[in-house]
DNA sequence: CTTTCTGTTAGAAA
DNA sequence: ATTTCTAACAGAAA
C-alpha cells in the first residue's frame, strides 16, 4: 500500500533518526526477500555509515559509505520501523497497537546501528524487497524504471501533455504506470481521477486539453496534501515510529463505494474493475 | 470448508 | 512498441 505519501513520509522520519548512524548487525530471517547473495549483502553493508535517505517513486533510496546505496520496495505491505534501544514502539500488521512492540512475526529483516538503535523490515506478504547496489547500477534503474515526478518543478503542464500524448490506454492504467508518472497507487488513482472529475476508464487519447490540465492540477494537490497528512493508512501502512497516516479521513472514493459523493452530494460512489484494479468513482460528477 | 479479493510490480503474453 | 494479464504471498472476507 505505501504510495509516493507513504514513503515520503518514511524518508523523512528515517532522516532524522539514522543519518550517519554505522550499521553493526543485520538479521535476515526471509532470505528470499534479498535480491543480491545473503555474503554480499552482509559484507557491502556491515560497518557502513548512512549517509542519505531518499526515494524515487515508490522506491527507497539509503545511501552508504562507499560506493553502496541499499534499495528498499515495501511492495504493498513492507513497513520500516525504527526503534531505540529498549523503547516499545507502535506498529505491525494491522493497525497499530500500542503493546506491539518490534519485533513481530513479520519482522524479517532486522538492522542494528551502533547505539543499539533498530530499523525492522516487516511485511506480511513478502512481496517487498531489499537490493544494494552500486552508483551505475542505481542510476540504470531509476532512469529505466521511473517517470515524472508529481511532486517536483519539472511537473509543469507542457512536460504532463508530452507525456501523455500518443496514449491509448485508459487514464486509471497510465497513472499507475511508474514508468511515465512514478509514484502514484491505487488509492491515489482514484482520487486524482475524483478530482479532476474524470472518469478513470476514459482513454488518454479521447481526453479534452481542459480535462488533462485538471488531471495534471489534481494529481499535484492530491499527492501535495496526502504529503502534509503523512499518508493514507487503509490497512499495513505506519510511518517510521509505527504511527498511522490521517489522509484516510479525506478520501473521497477509495473504499467508499455506496455512500454519497462528498462533493457533488448526488451521485452514489460505484466500485467497478479498471486496469486489472478495483475502481472507485463517483459516476454524476466524474464524466 | 472453498473461493475470491487485496494497497505492487516484474515479466510473460497478447 | 504498448498494453494486459498473472504470479509471487498471506490473510481477511464472502
Amino acid at each position: 500500500m505505501p504510495e509516493l505519501p507513504e514513503v515520503e513520509t518514511i524518508c523523512s522520519d528515517l532522516r532524522k533518526k539514522i543519518i550517519n548512524k554505522r550499521i553493526i548487525g543485520i538479521v535476515i530471517k526471509k532470505k528470499n526477500l534479498i535480491r543480491n547473495t545473503i555474503l554480499q549483502f552482509k559484507k557491502r553493508i556491515i560497518n557502513s555509515k548512512v549517509t542519505n535517505i531518499s526515494r524515487r517513486g515508490k522506491l527507497i533510496i539509503i545511501s552508504l559509505s562507499g560506493d553502496n546505496y541499499l534499495l528498499i520496495h515495501l511492495k504493498m505491505t513492507g513497513q520500516l520501523i525504527y526503534q531505540q534501544k529498549g523503547s516499545i514502539t507502535a506498529g505491525g500488521h494491522s493497525l497499530p497497537r500500542p503493546e506491539q512492540g518490534m519485533p513481530n512475526k513479520y519482522s524479517h529483516i532486522i538492522f542494528t546501528f551502533s547505539d543499539k538503535s533498530q530499523l525492522f523490515f516487516n511485511d506480511m506478504r513478502q512481496f517487498g524487497y531489499m537490493i544494494i547496489v552500486n552508483r551505475d547500477e542505481l542510476h540504470n534503474i531509476l532512469d529505466n524504471s521511473y517517470g515524472i515526478e508529481p511532486g517536483l518543478s519539472n511537473f509543469t503542464l507542457d512536460n504532463w501533455l508530452d507525456v501523455l500524448s500518443n496514449r491509448k490506454t485508459t487514464i486509471k492504467a497510465l497513472l499507475l504506470n511508474q514508468k511515465i508518472i512514478a509514484g502514484i497507487g491505487n488509492i491515489y488513482a482514484d482520487e486524482i481521477c475524483h478530482n479532476a472529475g474524470i472518469r478513470p476508464q476514459r482513454l488518454v487519447n479521447k481526453l479534452t486539453v481542459s480535462e488533462k490540465k485538471r488531471l495534471w492540477q489534481s494529481s499535484k494537490n492530491i499527492i501535495k496534501r496526502a504529503i502534509k497528512k503523512r499518508g493514507t493508512t487503509f490497512s499495513d501502512y505506519v510511518d517510521a515510529d509505527g504511527h498511522s497516516g490521517s489522509f484516510v479521513d479525506h478520501l473521497r472514493v477509495f473504499g467508499r463505494q455506496g455512500e454519497k459523493c462528498n462533493k457533488c452530494k448526488v451521485g452514489i460512489i460505484i466500485k467497478t474493475r479498471v486496469a486489472g484494479r478495483g475502481t472507485h468513482y463517483c459516476p454524476n460528477c466524474q464524466k
